[in-house]
DNA sequence: ATTCTGACGTGGG
DNA sequence: CCCCACGCCAGAA
C-alpha cells in the first residue's frame, strides 16, 4: 500500500528513544527502499502536522538539520533536541555516531 | 499529460 | 577534499 510506507515512517520515527537520532537513509533503508530516502523527508512533512512523530529527531546522513526550515520556527528543532541532551551547532549534530540509533540496529 | 522541485544518498571527477 | 550529476518517488504548477 502506498499510505502504508508513511505511515511506516511514522511508527519507526515514534520508536525513536529519546535522545537519539537518526536519518532519512536509515529509515528508507530500513523500510527497503533505501534508494527513496527522499520520500521519507516527504513523508515527515505530512507528518509534520502530527505530534506523535518527533520529526526534530530525524536528521540527514551527516547529522546536518536539514528540516529545521520546516518547523514553526527554524529553531525550534535544534532546542527540541539540546533540550534532549543532543548538541547541535550551526545545525550539525555533535557526536553523531553516538546519538545515532538505527532501525536496523535495534529493530 | 509534462516538467520541476525536493526534510536524501551515492558515486564520479 | 570539494563540486557536480544521477537515481527515486510523489506532489504541485
Amino acid at each position: 500500500m502506498d499510505t502504508n510506507f508513511f505511515t511506516n515512517v511514522y511508527e519507526v520515527v515514534k520508536l525513536i528513544p529519546k535522545g537519539k537520532v537518526t536519518s532519512y537513509g536509515a529509515i528508507a533503508n530500513y523500510l527497503g527502499a533505501k534508494k527513496s530516502a527522499r520520500m521519507v523527508g516527504w513523508a515527515m512533512n505530512s507528518s509534520h502536522t502530527l505530534e506523535d512523530v518527533p520529526a526534530h529527531r530525524v536528521v540527514n546522513r551527516v547529522g546536518l538539520l536539514s528540516g529545521k526550515h520546516f518547523f514553526e520556527t527554524p529553531t525550534k528543532m535544534q532546542e527540541l533536541l539540546e533540550s534532549e541532551g543532543i548538541i547541535v551547532i550551526d545545525n550539525q549534530i555533535q557526536d553523531f555516531e553516538k546519538v545515532f540509533w538505527n532501525p536496523e540496529n535495534e529493530l
